[in-house]
DNA sequence: TCTGGGGTCCTAGGACCC
DNA sequence: TCTGGGGTCCTAGGACCC
């Protein structure tokens, strides 16, 4: 049996957890740039908030009610990472679904005690770390999936979902995990309206009209499983750094300067999975929702002649990219860096013409290093915008907006919490 | 005025090979 | 006028997830 352990309304519970006051308030946090809700507590979702609204959509007097947070993913990544430590205490296999879900296994617990264990689990997760979770049980991912939407209404907060249940006569298809939107119109024109409908429709129509990613959501409805519990992270096959900009940019150096500061970033992502790129991508975008002004969104691609690590070679490509694909006279509101063709780091195509420089990957190794004692930007590439203090860095005009962030409360020596 | 970011998988079609 | 069969690789686009 497998379980989904699922944190309520995750982005709000971690901002409550550090600020009490916050409790029975409509907690809202925002996307990147302030743009749109991507969480909600529970009485934010009553003021009628939607899940990717733009704040600017609400109306001011709902807004007025609204305790809005920046988004501040470093917070959110490390209670994530407590969520995980105490599972761990638990279950004997877990799996990492995404910040805010792991799926578990109850191998070798029997079945009657299977939702016992899932609400002690449950209740140390709240008093050690904070956050109220739900646990769904049952024989496949997407049934356990379902189930713990279920738990969410519930009190208890622990629900088993088994095939047949009739539970699932009333479970809308739109909900169940695998069919979105345009698999929900389409299902519904059929008259498959309900994850029971969709469970008992005909398996070899719904293969040739739909693929064989809904039907193997149909067969784990039915209770087959076609999804495992994967513990180990497959390694990533691409690694993206974008944002849109804080203000609009039009000149060519404030342009290259982000891109050269999010290459910057992907490279350390890249060399903290210890993998190598084959290739980089750049793309540009004038703001598409400025339909009055000149739309311009262009991308280009380049493959190294061997997979690198080093920042300054990626960097110096991408700066490249980005400059044979500038045109002056359009406002560019967001712009992108890709790593593609990801490799283990270890892995080496001999090249014909250029050596592997051993300097290269020690010199990465120094800068990593001194950005994790000292934090990020104590050494950077000067064509970014981190800059060492000494020097005064000026905020870029596309750095993005965050005018509600939280503090690092458990990240950042100078932010903890002050008992006086 | 203000509109997120980062992923995966599947499929179809074209280019190319023998 | 007739015009094979089988394969791989790559890319773009669509759909989904959080």
């Amino acid at each position: 049996m497998f379980g989904l352990v699922d944190g309520n309304n995750f982005y709000a519970s971690c901002e409550r957890v550090f600020n009490p006051s916050l409790r029975h308030q409509a907690v809202c946090i925002l996307s990147n740039n302030d743009g749109c809700a991507i969480a909600r507590s529970q009485e934010c979702k009553d003021l009628g908030v939607r899940m990717g609204q733009p704040i600017h959509e609400v109306p001011p007097h709902i807004r007025r009610q609204l305790k809005i947070f920046s988004a501040n993913f470093g917070l959110y990544g490390d209670l994530s990472g407590r969520v995980v430590c105490v599972l761990r205490n638990w279950f004997a296999s877990v799996e990492i679904y995404s910040i805010d879900e792991s799926f578990v296994t109850f191998d070798g617990v029997p079945e009657q005690q299977q939702e016992s264990l899932a609400r002690q689990a449950r209740a140390q997760i709240l008093q050690w770390v904070g956050i109220p979770c739900c646990v769904g049980i049952g024989p496949t991912k997407t049934l356990a999936k379902l189930a713990n939407k279920l738990a969410k209404k519930t009190q208890d907060g622990v629900v088993t979902v088994l095939p047949g249940s009739q539970a699932l006569e009333h479970y809308p298809v739109e909900d169940v995990w695998g069919v979105g939107r345009k698999l929900t119109a389409k299902l519904g024109a059929e008259g498959i309206l309900t994850a029971a409908d969709l469970a008992r429709a005909d398996p070899d129509t719904l293969r040739a009209r739909y693929g064989v990613t809904l039907a193997r959501t149909q067969r784990e409805l039915q209770g087959v499983v076609c999804s495992e519990l994967e513990e180990a992270e497959p390694d990533r096959q691409q690694i993206v750094v974008s944002r849109s900009f804080g203000q609009e940019v039009v000149a060519l150096e404030d342009l290259q300067q982000a891109v050269s500061t999010f290459a910057q970033r992907a490279c350390e992502k890249l060399r903290a999975r210890s993998l190598q790129a084959g290739g980089v991508w750049v793309w540009l975008n004038t703001n598409p929702f400025k339909s009055s002004a000149a739309q311009y969104h262009p991308s280009k691609a380049f493959n190294f002649i061997g997979p690198t690590s080093d920042t300054r070679e990626v960097l110096l490509i991408a700066q490249g990219l980005a400059k044979a694909m500038y045109r002056p006279g359009y406002h560019y509101k967001k712009a992108g860096v890709g790593l593609l063709d990801l490799t283990a780091g270890d892995v080496h195509q001999a090249d014909l013409f250029a050596g592997i420089d051993p300097r290269s990957q020690a010199l990465m190794n120094v800068m990593d290093k001194a950005n994790a004692k000292f934090g990020r930007g104590t050494v950077a590439m000067a064509s970014s915008a981190w800059q060492p203090r000494a020097v005064g860095s000026v905020r870029p005009r596309w750095a993005m907006n965050q005018k509600s962030l939280s503090p690092a409360y458990t990240t950042r020596w100078d932010q903890l919490v002050k008992a006086r």
